[in-house]
DNA sequence: TATTGTTATACTCTATAACTATA
DNA sequence: TATAGTTATAGAGTATAACAATA
């Protein structure tokens, strides 16, 4: 415990990984990270995001800052026009109040339009505008472009297999944390 | 486009969503991103971050605030002992300036030591210390379940597929971005 | 009383740029 | 000049709690 060099020299490599000297220098090992299923769902799922943010600022200089949130908040409108700010947040995940600083960008942006309901005066109806809808369409071919890369990653076998492994860890694991009233 | 109740009541169901009536205001489809991997992704790796966290925090009171980011640190350094923080960075994916406030809580915590190396003075050479060994026992304890669990969910079958298409994604998107000189 | 959306506030994670001390 | 780490600062994304308007 004394020589941290000396240390660092003779570590073993139980699990997977090639046992190399002077690892820690050169390149260092993952450890138990390196047949991590969570470990490499965050790594593939930052890669994913910053590359179709990428290909977004690339394809458009007009559409930066929106990033894959946005899209998904524009999709949703666009699906599903009309609905509220709260049935927003469930439907993505996350609280009413993380919404309203979006959708004030977005309005801001000229993208978003928050209608007064008939029916219910405390809540919004929100809709896209024209440009909302043109912006929409240029983020989609986007994002199939992104989508379609990813499949060729993943290849036309396993890409139900990683679907449906998906949805139940996202189904299974959300229930537990996190849907708590939202 | 007049009547946005109205609206919401005629969506169409192009692709593989069941055609309800009065979705948006019952439980809102998901359109385009209710086939996209991308947003299963990001899905998949919240749950699976949310439970990780969750499991520690219930599993050890003292642990709270150890998120997974941290468990990668601490397994970094554990399986790479005497790495400088440009190094670990590297290896997380993070800017240098970033690990700086990571370290320095870990190094208040007692969990990470990080002594000046003989060779280049301008480095730290990071080690656990013994309660950052014992921590991080605990915390690989509760990877392990979490793992465990993931694996439960995924199946025997899909996981080697769920890994390899987790690592191509990862490394070749990773490749495009994110990754100048970091 | 309960709910919709906003505000105030705070916390986490991340990065860039400028700095220091070394190399 | 170049590199290791720190500092200052900024920005995105998230949440909780309290609030006003409405139900």
């Amino acid at each position: 415990m004394s020589d941290v060099a000396d240390r660092t020299r003779s570590i073993a490599a139980p699990d997977g990984e090639p046992p190399l000297q002077d690892r820690a220098v050169e390149a260092p090992g993952l450890g138990p990270l390196a047949d991590s299923l969570g470990f490499h769902l965050r790594l593939a799922q930052e890669a994913s995001f910053a590359a179709f943010a990428g290909r977004v600022a690339a394809s458009d200089p007009d559409a930066a800052g929106l990033r894959p949130g946005r899209y998904a908040v524009l999709a949703l409108i666009d699906r599903n026009p009309g609905l509220t700010q709260t049935a927003l947040g469930q439907a993505s995940g996350r609280d009413k109040s993380t919404l309203t600083p979006v959708l004030n960008d977005l309005a801001l942006r000229g993208l978003v339009r928050r209608d007064r309901t008939a029916g219910d005066k405390r809540s919004y109806a929100l809709t896209l505008t024209e440009a909302g809808q043109s912006a929409l369409r240029r983020l989609s071919a986007c994002a199939g472009e992104h989508e379609r890369e990813l499949d060729r990653l993943v290849g036309p076998e396993a890409r139900p297999v990683l679907m449906a492994a998906l949805r139940r860890i996202a189904a299974h694991l959300g229930e537990q944390n996190g849907s708590e009233d939202r």
